[in-house]
DNA sequence: CTATAACCGAGACGGTACGTCTCGTCTTCGG
DNA sequence: CCGAAGACGAGACGTACCGTCTCGGTTATAG
């Protein structure tokens, strides 16, 4: 894993497990912020320092845990229509975000705004692989003509995916699948107003 | 003030001003995660306990810190040109997410993930007054025709910040006025191939 | 009085006897540790400052309150049996160290061992004036030929409230009426085998 | 020692040494009453959990601090003579008592009136031993004959000491070797006056 | 088949910050 | 113009965690 820090040559793996199912548990019954590290261990009935020598915070720990039980929603689908995959996986990042369970996320998040290696440790174990996803799917699109091509992918993905974010950091509104079709539309089809109507109208048809 | 727990009979508008003054200078110097309480206080030369008396939380006098060190920012201007004011006001906050300041409202943005108080103090002081300045300049917008008639504001606003907040929060980039142009160009022109000078179009249609 | 600092030129009499009446049940409800200030103000329905104004500390205050509830058993019997009058004096003052009420006497003697001025206020208002009226009797005793000519009366009155105090203040036992009898007897007859039996005994005789 | 509150696993002898040493120290420069227990642990170069973890309260440490300081001072001497033997012990109690050192029992003496789990491990560790001692030396004196053989010997303790803790705790005059003798003297002689020669017996009886 | 090196649990350690409490002074305002 | 109400600067309190260190005891490879 990413996160480790030595080399696992005689750790145990039912530790490891514990650890990791411990955080989880802890962390969704009463909040990231409230989980202690000696809590941690006591819930894993692991020694403290087991848990300081192959992570290194209670941040950490959490990203890994985070991923672990997250790892299969990394694949992108490709059925050949765009929209449809990209409504696809967004909708299930939606329902993540939706979740009891995200609030975890969103609190490591939080964390990550005072700790730049657990910003890193999130960006490259858990942001990364799905922003790569996300990003090689559009590749295949702009390839087929399926969006403008002179879009810079990096910034379609900014746009796709921060709206989810937002809501789920500022807390404005919940994050529901809904968001994800207001997302889409507004995206592909623009904000200018539609040709029907004006002079543009014309020129655009 | 929104954040104030109490009803201020009598406060001592020194001590108020010297809190979030230390807060702001403390936070700036060493970090929102690093400045203690007790430090704030004697940076301002107050007991620990004024803190205490009139917010309920370190986050509390910070989002009242940057508020008041914000406050002209709320205002949204009005040139008749949407485009323009949107990227008049958007480039602003670019700035200052590209600043070094910026790290605190990062920070108290942060803390607000386990907290739900602060998130809702950021809401009402920081985050709310400024996305209804533009959602009431968009209304106006789209009153006049320069944007679609259907498009619900409150997700147009969403679209048109969350990608600032994205790396700002997320750390993917920097963010810088660029950003702002791209925002604008792909959400005001869509992600779909421009049909204008024929082939292309009909090749996709 | 004697603990108090200032003039009482414009003195609430009403605020003053409440502020000790509210010392006093205080400090039987809960301790004198345990009461402060602002907690005695609150129950007399008085402002903190009118506290400070005429006292020097919460100590000051309960020496008076004392005082005034103990002030009747200043006054020395005078029967000519000198025995029977310190007997009658003494069993006065062991019932009250056997009292709930003493503990408050007993929680300020035990202030004033870090404040010289309670120690100073304790002596000269509560202890002073009694042991005064047993120097005097004493006094009288010795004249008429009931004790030793050579005593040194300070001494002998330490020697006969002594042993309360140790009771009171290290808590090995209760004090009781009994301990009266005990102190009295082995200090007027003395601790030497008594002269009937022994060889000694003639050399005494 | 019978002051600590758990069952030190294992403890570090170096730590502990440092906390009873700064803890006579401090309460010798500025007194008990100043001194805290932040005080004492940045002293002794220690975590104040640490002073927690092994005693309930500031005035513990203390008891143990003059416990280890004055352990010595336990035994009895024994020369046959017992008035020789107690004037012995009780010389060296009232130097004691007159040493600046004493002030910090003084306060400790103090501020068990407030809290009986000090009171109870003054009793336990500092003045039971001393007494169990005296009174075993009045024992062997009263088997010999020495003392009237109907005294109750704990009150014979009792009258020998408490006027030294009278004047310790109520501050009325200094504690010297002088009032040894004085103490010494009335209590084994008695307050009545003497016979000797003849005729004032005779008028007494 | 040791032995030796790293693991493991438990938890004490030096620290830092917390949020509360009380102190004694200062400020405001109503009667 | 006094006094109730209570805000103020100051600082100790006892608790919670942090991340490191110190214990014995238990694997589990390497010789």
């Amino acid at each position: 894993m990413t996160t480790e820090s030595a080399n696992p040559r005689y750790r145990s793996e039912r530790s490891h497990q514990a650890i990791l199912d411990a955080a989880l548990k802890l962390c969704l019954e009463q909040g990231f912020a409230k989980t202690s590290v000696d809590a941690i261990a006591k819930e894993a009935g692991v020694g403290k320092q087991t848990i300081y020598r192959w992570w290194p915070s209670k941040a950490a720990v959490l990203v890994e845990a985070i991923d672990r039980a997250s790892a299969p929603s990394v694949d992108f689908p490709e059925t050949g229509d765009v929209l449809a995959d990209l409504r696809h996986h967004m909708v299930a990042v939606a329902r993540y975000f939706g979740t009891d369970q995200s609030s975890t996320y969103r609190e490591i998040i939080g964390a990550a705004q005072s700790d730049p290696n657990t910003a890193q440790a999130i960006l490259a174990t858990l942001v990364g692989p799905r922003v790569e996803g996300c990003r090689r799917r559009l590749e295949r699109a702009r390839q087929q003509g399926e969006i403008r091509p002179d879009a810079a992918l990096d910034d379609v993905v900014e746009l796709l995916y921060a709206p989810l974010y937002y809501r789920l950091l500022l807390g404005t509104r919940p994050v529901t699948p809904d968001q994800v079709e207001t997302i889409l539309d507004l995206l592909f089809d623009g904000l200018r107003p539609r040709n029907p109507t004006a002079p543009d109208a014309t020129t655009d048809a």
